[in-house]
DNA sequence: TTGAAAGCGGTACCAT
DNA sequence: ATGGTACCGCTTTCAA
C-alpha cells in the first residue's frame, strides 16, 4: 500500500515546479484513488515503479516480441492491472513512426469530406461496406480515422497529412479524385481502392465480380424471356461502370443477342437522373420490357417513373437493381437485384491492407463473387404487343 | 541549393549509424530531390536549419499564438514550403496531451462497431447525421475517430483508450451502453451525446425536437380528421421514444382526444417489428385510420404490411413517418413525415463539444427544429365505416 | 534477461 | 524576439 501511496504523490508532484503541491495533497490523493483512472496518465514508469522493475522491462513486456523472464513478466502484468495501465498511443507512434490507424480516404478535395463524396445511392451501400470496414478493423485492433482536409487541399499536402498522422494504410471508398488516386499510388503508404482501380508496390484494389454479377442480372431477364432490355447506364469512367458494361455485353452475346443502342441511356448514378433516364426512354417510343439499374435505389426511381406513366412492374416492365440493400425487401414489388456482399469486401479490404502492411508487397486485385437474387421485380415479359409505353 | 543538398544528405545519413550510406548517396539524393516528401519525415529543426533560426523559433512560427518577428516568421515559411514541411501530429499530441481529434463512439461492450449499434433504420438516419459530423468537423481542423474497442471491454479501457489515443473530446450517437455513458460522464472528457440524456461539467447532448415533431405529425393527422390515430411505439427508454410519446399526446390532449391504449403497438425500431406490428393491429380488429411510425423506414415496413393485407394508403390509412430520409420521396406513395435537421445535429454537435473543449464548461441540451413535411402518405380518413381491417 | 541512456519531433520555460 | 534546454512517454540499442 506504501507503494501506492507513493505512486500518487508522485503522479501529483511532477509537473508541478514546487508550487501548490501541499495545498491539493489530500484531495488529489483521495480522487486518485477512488479512480485512479480518473487523473493524469498511468504511465510505463509508474508501472515499473510498482512491479520493481526498470522502465524498459515494461515496455518490452507490452511489446511482446521481446524476451522477458516470467518472473518479470507476471510482476509487470500484476502491477499494470492495479494502475490501470495503457500504453500511451501519441509516444508510441512519435518513436515507431506509424500508428495502429486506418484513413478512410476522402477528406480531400475541397470542401469534400468522405461521405459527402459519395452521391446517395453509394452512399446506402457504402455505410454498409463502411460498417463491414470498422468491424474487421476493431476486430484486428486498428482505428479507423477519417481526417480533416488540410488547407492547401494538393495532393503532396494531403500525403504529409497522412504522414503526419502517422497512418499504417489507406483505404478509398468509391472513385477517388485522379490527383488523389495517384498520389496515394506514389506515396508508398499502403493502400486499399475499394471499387476502383489502382495497383502498384504498396497499392491495389477490391470489389465485387461486377462483371460476373452484371451478367447475372441480363442473364435472368434473358431466362425470363426478355431481349429488349434497357439500362441505365453508370459512367463508364468508373470501374464498376466499366466492369458492369462488359458484364450486361457478355450476357446478351452469350444469347446472340445485340444491344440495341437506344436502350441504353446514360445517367449520373442519382435517383433523379435514373428518374429521368427512365422517362426518356418512355418518351423515345424504344420498345422495351426490362430496365437493368445500377444500384438499388436508381432501380427505386424506375420503378417509381414508370407507375408514375401508369406502367406495372413487373407485368408491364420487369427491374432489377444492384447492391441488394436492407431497404429491398420493404419495396413493393420487393426488388430483384444483384447482391453485393459489403461484409466481404470490407473484410477482404481490411484483411488485404494488412498484408500489405506486413508483407511489404501488395496482391493483387481481389473480386468478391456477387450473385443475383430473385424477388417480385422481374417476371417474364408481356407479349409484345402488349406493351406501349406512354 | 547546397543548403539543400546539405539537408537531404543529413536526412538519409541520421538513424543510420555510420552503415551504407555512401552506397545510397546518389539515388538517395536524386529521389528526395524529386520526391521531397516520398522520404523520411520534415521536421521542424530541417525547417529550422534552411531558414537559419532555431527550431523554437520555427514551432513559435506554427503555434501561431508565439511572438515571432515577421522577418523570421518569413523566412520561416518560405522554408517551410519549400521543404514541405508538416508538424509531426504524434509529437504534437505527446507533449500536449491532446490532439485535435474527436472520437465517434460506438467501440465499446462486446463485437460492437460503432455502425453495428445502431440497427438499420437508425443507420440509415444517423449516416446523415455522421456526413454532417465530418463536415464540420473538417471546417474546423478536427479528424473523426472511430476507435477500435479495447480486449477488456470494461468501462475504464474505454475511456483510458480514449485517453491513450489523446482524443479531445468524444460524440455519441443513439443510445449508448449505460456503463459507457457513466463512464463518459465521469471521465472529464468532453462528450457530446447525440440522441441519449447526458449533462455534466464537461458533457450535454443534442437531438431534434422530438417531443414537437411528433407534436406536430399527430396534429397533422388530427388536422386531416383522424382521430384514431395507432402508434407504432419506440422503446421509452431511449430519449427520442421518451420526447415522442410526450409529443403524441400533447397533440392528443390538445384536441381532447383521449389515447386508446390499444392503438399503442410495442416494437423495437426495426422495419420486421414494425410490420409484425402492424399486422398485430389489423389482427386486433381495433379501429384505426391512421399510423404513426418512428422513422421512415418502419413507415415503409407498416406500409407494405398494410398494402399485403390488401389496405391502400393513404385512402384507406394515412402513414406517417419520421426522419424524411431521401428515399421518401421515392417510395410510392410518397411519404409525409417529420423532417429531422441532420445537418444541423451533426454541426451543432461539433459546434458544441467545441465549446465544451473551449470554454471548459458545459451549455445545456441542444435542441433542433424539427418539422412535418406533407407528402402522399396522409390524407383525409374514409368514412369510418369504410374501413374494415382484414 | 535486464537496466541505462539516447533519441523520436515537438512545446514551453528560461535567460539573454 | 530569440536560442538553449528540459521534458512528453515510449522503443531500442548497448553493456553489464
Amino acid at each position: 500500500m506504501h507503494q501506492f501511496m507513493a505512486l500518487v504523490d508522485k503522479v501529483h508532484t511532477r509537473r508541478q515546479h514546487g508550487a501548490h503541491q501541499a495545498m491539493h495533497a489530500h484531495s488529489g490523493r483521495v480522487q486518485a484513488m477512488s479512480h485512479p483512472e480518473r487523473n493524469a496518465m498511468v504511465t510505463s514508469e509508474d508501472v515499473a515503479r510498482l512491479a520493481g522493475v526498470s522502465q524498459a522491462t515494461v515496455s518490452r513486456t507490452f511489446s511482446g516480441s521481446a524476451r522477458v523472464s516470467d518472473a518479470a513478466r507476471a510482476k509487470v502484468e500484476a502491477a499494470a492491472a492495479t494502475l490501470g495501465y495503457e500504453p500511451d498511443a501519441a509516444a508510441q507512434s512519435l518513436v515507431r513512426s506509424t500508428s495502429k490507424t486506418i484513413a478512410l480516404s476522402g477528406a480531400f478535395g475541397h470542401d469534400q469530406a468522405l461521405l459527402s463524396l459519395l452521391t446517395r445511392p453509394d452512399l446506402y451501400f457504402y455505410i454498409g461496406v463502411l460498417r463491414a470496414l470498422q468491424t474487421r478493423a476493431t476486430d484486428v485492433g486498428y482505428d479507423l480515422l477519417m481526417p480533416s482536409r488540410p488547407e492547401r487541399p494538393d495532393s503532396s499536402s494531403y500525403v504529409r497529412r497522412l504522414r503526419s498522422r502517422k497512418v499504417a494504410g489507406v483505404i478509398t471508398l468509391g472513385a477517388p479524385e485522379e490527383a488523389q488516386r495517384q498520389a496515394l499510388l506514389e506515396s508508398a503508404i499502403p493502400t486499399v481502392f475499394i471499387d476502383a482501380v489502382g495497383s502498384g508496390p504498396k497499392a491495389t484494389y477490391v470489389s465485387s465480380d461486377n462483371v460476373d454479377g452484371a451478367r447475372q442480372a441480363v442473364r435472368h431477364l434473358l431466362e425470363l424471356g426478355h431481349r429488349r432490355i434497357a439500362r441505365i447506364a453508370v459512367p463508364e469512367a468508373v470501374l464498376p461502370g466499366r466492369d458492369r458494361i462488359a458484364g450486361a455485353r457478355a450476357a446478351l452475346a452469350e444469347r446472340g443477342v445485340t444491344e440495341d443502342p437506344r436502350l441504353v441511356i446514360a445517367s449520373d448514378w442519382t435517383p433523379e437522373g435514373a428518374y429521368d433516364a427512365t422517362v426518356t426512354l418512355l418518351n423515345s417510343g424504344v420498345q422495351f420490357t426490362a430496365v437493368v439499374a445500377e444500384s438499388d435505389i436508381e432501380a427505386f426511381a424506375v420503378i417509381r417513373a414508370l407507375t408514375d406513366q401508369g406502367l406495372r412492374v413487373p407485368e408491364d416492365v420487369s427491374v432489377i437493381g444492384f447492391d441488394d440493400l436492407d431497404l429491398c425487401t420493404l419495396m413493393r414489388p420487393a426488388l430483384t437485384t444483384v447482391h453485393q456482399d459489403v461484409d466481404q469486401i470490407g473484410a477482404k479490404a481490411v484483411e488485404t491492407l494488412l498484408q500489405i502492411i506486413e508483407q511489404d508487397s501488395a496482391p493483387g486485385p481481389v473480386e468478391i463473387p456477387a450473385h443475383v437474387v430473385v424477388r417480385d421485380s422481374t417476371a417474364p415479359p408481356p407479349s409484345m404487343s402488349g406493351l406501349r409505353p406512354r
